[in-house]
DNA sequence: AGCACGCCGACT
DNA sequence: GTCGGCGTGCTC
């Protein structure tokens, strides 16, 4: 019996499975289209789809869905098979991946088109003096010179950018200095061609010549890897792939990782390609990810560059997805939906039958052995282009020469010998390992977060403790609380380094940046240009400088202790200390000059670092293969991770011994399950957090055990003490 | 998740 | 006698 259409709708709560609704009138609503619908008390908007004849539920327990939102389709079938995808790999609530695969403002029911109130410049205001508006009306010269540069603004990024900008505007525009019009945004972001003449770029050498005929010979899906080395012209290899596709009409793709999509790459892309990259990016307003979004969507934009949920973006004309620098740790989704972007990037690229290009300069070990396996193609670009040598490595023993306040003399030495050769100097803090503590001269009592099983920082500066895992921060204590002794700092922070140096060389230009030094809004980018223009003598900074920035002066980098990670837990530390020390040493050097890299150790005997230095990534990325492989661990076996947090610890153990069983009982062989344990870190942020590690040689029935498990941890009372996530692949095991 | 219902403790 | 705590159930 036919009862019309059902729609099965995905709402954004966190259970997995699709909830079905009559029609709101007659007609066909097609899958991809969004409905406002009832659900329990109040209205939510949900996705649609499927369609389907009928129901598990009884027809007459059906409600009507309220409304259809879109008139035509928001996601095509192929868009709506990777949500589906995506939920049944990472065994995640579909409602919550076509969350995260949707911009908010339409996750919040707005229409794909919406009128956008804007403000522009007249050809008079464009020609008005600042300087002498400044005089007399200050605020009036300060908006006035936002819209001048900016040529239009929203509304709403006036509000952000300068709140109590609205009077000022009715003034401007009774001078007809401004302008207010509407516009859909898709008309005033459209992919038009930058003002710029596109720029020719370098002749190919061989190995970028044939790295590009190698993927260019393969028509359809192929996933090809770019081995290459920093400075091998990588990033031309890829200008080639994209200037292919938008001749041929084509969009692209490209993911790069979080502190990769700097204004340095994308004004590259845009002088090189002569258009505009449409970006998709944490940083960017609401409105304008739903501008990017629809350009892409609606086909207007050739190239999109974004970030990792840039992978879920829907492409009228799909030709190429590119993700850079492969290895790198924020393609990887650390909570909610824990998804890979580069792993669904491969699916993706196969469903749509386009290629997929992953590059990296210290492919992960996963990548590796893929190639290994011949399901990926694998292209080198072993050498610099042009005329650049790769940088020296060596190593300082920390138990031969003293690093008082973290520099030992060789390393002052060769900063002394590079600043008289006018080089730039980075010295590189890997993050963790560098946090100075508040210690207790008398009873060695250190400041501890009273809501995490971790030592507080001091922050010398602002005269605070901080806690890094909760965020909690507290005056410093001059005296202990305990025995009321003076307590001080202890350990190298990255300000006692900074002051050690400007004591070293107080003519220089020392700049440090980490997040703690540039929160403030626009400091990035100041010392950021002061860094990249070569005015900076010395750059101490972490992680985020390793990647997408050119210093052109730079020869010495610093790294001020690697130890921590020669003895990671963690079995992909050796992986992530290569890939690191790489990549940081990647910035030193340029044409005239051979680059320097200094490594300060307590153990320069352990073998890591013969490895490094005579094979370089490759030599430890192939040992460390041959370890997992008689370990069993990642490639050669699959984990997932079923963390579970709350208030008790009983509670935590309690969810996750009952997963433990709901997982033996289902009686699937070949699935290894270690745990329950608490986690290294067992308090954080007021919780107690645990985890069960279930690991496979075979992907398939890992995830038979998940899938089976998933609905009944739903709906178990153990779940309703503890906040609770299952990891596919996960990348940090703790 | 978010919301209502329901059943036991300290307050006007 | 009520207000409100959070345990339990449910959402098509």
């Amino acid at each position: 019996m036919s009862h019309g259409q059902i729609l099965r709708v995905a709402i954004n709560v966190p259970l997995s499975r699709l909830f079905d609704y009559l029609a709101p009138s007659p007609g066909h609503v097609p899958p991809g289209c969004r409905v406002s619908v009832p659900f329990g008390r109040r209205t939510q908007i949900g996705m649609v789809m499927e369609i389907s004849g009928d129901s598990d539920l009884p027809i007459e327990k059906l409600k009507h869905a309220k409304a259809v939102l879109d008139e035509n389709p928001l996601l095509s079938e192929i868009d709506l098979w990777l949500i589906r995808f995506t939920s049944a790999y990472y065994h995640h609530p579909i409602g919550e991946v076509v969350a995260a695969a949707l911009p908010m403002l339409l996750r919040q029911g707005k229409a794909r088109d919406s009128l956008v109130r804007k403000v522009s410049v007249t050809p008079e205001g464009a020609r008005t003096d600042l300087n002498l508006l400044r005089k007399r009306a200050r605020r009036q010269a300060e908006l006035l010179a936002l819209l001048q540069d900016a040529e239009s603004l929203s509304f709403t990024e006036l509000d952000e950018t300068m709140p109590g900008w609205r009077p000022i505007r009715a003034s401007l525009i009774r001078k007809s200095l401004l302008e207010e019009f509407e516009t859909t945004d898709d008309e005033s972001r459209a992919d038009r061609l930058a003002n710029v003449e596109q720029e020719i770029g370098p002749t190919l050498n061989a190995d970028q010549k044939s790295a590009l005929k190698s993927i260019r010979g393969a028509a359809g899906f192929h996933s090809s890897v770019i081995d290459g080395v920093t400075g091998s012209g990588k990033t031309e290899v890829y200008l080639h792939l994209i200037q292919d596709e938008l001749k041929a009409g084509r969009q692209v793709l490209v993911v790069v990782p979080e502190i990769g999509l700097t204004p340095q790459l994308v004004s590259r892309f845009r002088r090189r390609l002569g258009l505009e990259p449409v970006l998709m990016h944490s940083g960017l307003t609401d409105l304008a990810r739903l501008a990017t979004w629809r350009a892409a969507e609606s086909g207007r934009a050739g190239l999109i560059l974004g970030t990792r949920s840039a992978i879920f973006i829907p492409l009228k004309n799909p030709g190429l997805i590119i993700i850079d620098e492969e290895h790198d740790g924020s393609l990887k989704q650390q909570e909610g939906l824990r998804y890979s972007a580069r792993d669904l990037a491969v699916v993706r690229a196969k469903k749509l039958g386009i290629p997929v290009v992953l590059g990296s300069a210290t492919p992960s070990l996963e990548t590796l052995q893929r190639c290994d396996d011949g399901a990926y193609n694998l292209v080198r670009l072993p050498t610099r282009a042009g005329k650049a040598v790769p940088p020296m490595m060596r190593l300082v023993d920390l138990a031969k020469h003293d690093a008082y306040d973290g520099l030992s003399q060789p390393v002052v030495d060769s900063i002394t010998k590079t600043i008289s050769h006018d080089g730039q100097i980075l010295i590189f803090l890997n993050r963790r390992g560098f946090a100075p503590t508040l210690i207790c001269s008398g009873c060695g009592n250190i400041a501890e977060c009273t809501r995490c099983d971790s030592r507080m920082t001091v922050h010398a500066a602002s005269n605070l403790l901080k806690c890094h895992h909760c965020g909690a921060q507290r005056r410093i204590d001059s005296d202990c609380a305990d025995c009321g002794s003076p307590c001080r700092p202890l350990g190298h922070g990255t300000e006692r380094l900074e002051d050690a140096l400007r004591s070293y060389f107080p003519n220089e230009v020392i700049t440090r940046i980490d997040s703690d030094s540039t929160r403030l809004k626009g400091t990035m980018s100041k010392a950021l240009t002061m860094a990249t223009s070569g005015e900076t003598r010395i750059l101490i900074g972490t992680q985020m400088l390793s990647k997408g920035h050119h210093f052109p002066k730079l020869t010495l980098v610093v790294v001020v202790n690697a130890d921590q990670g020669l003895f990671s837990t963690d079995f992909r530390g050796g992986e992530r200390l290569a890939q690191s020390l790489v990549q940081v040493g990647g910035r030193a050097g340029r044409e005239e000059r051979q680059g320097e890299v200094i490594i300060q150790t307590a153990f320069p005997d352990h073998p890591f670092w013969s490895e490094l230095f005579n094979g370089g990534y490759p030599k430890v990325a192939r040992s460390a293969l041959v370890e997992r492989e008689s370990a069993g661990w990642p490639p050669f076996s699959r984990l997932a991770l079923i963390r579970a947090a709350a208030t008790s610890r009983e509670d935590a153990h309690r969810f996750l011994t009952r997963a433990r069983k709901l997982a033996d009982a289902t009686g699937i062989d070949g699935v290894r399950i270690l745990g329950p344990v608490s986690a290294p870190m067992e308090r954080k942020a007021g919780r107690f957090r645990a985890q069960l590690l279930l690991q496979s040689r075979q992907r398939g029935v890992l995830h038979q055990v998940l899938t089976s498990l998933r609905p009944s941890l739903e709906s178990s009372t153990e779940a309703r003490r503890v906040r609770w996530s299952i990891d596919v692949d996960p990348i940090e095991l703790f």
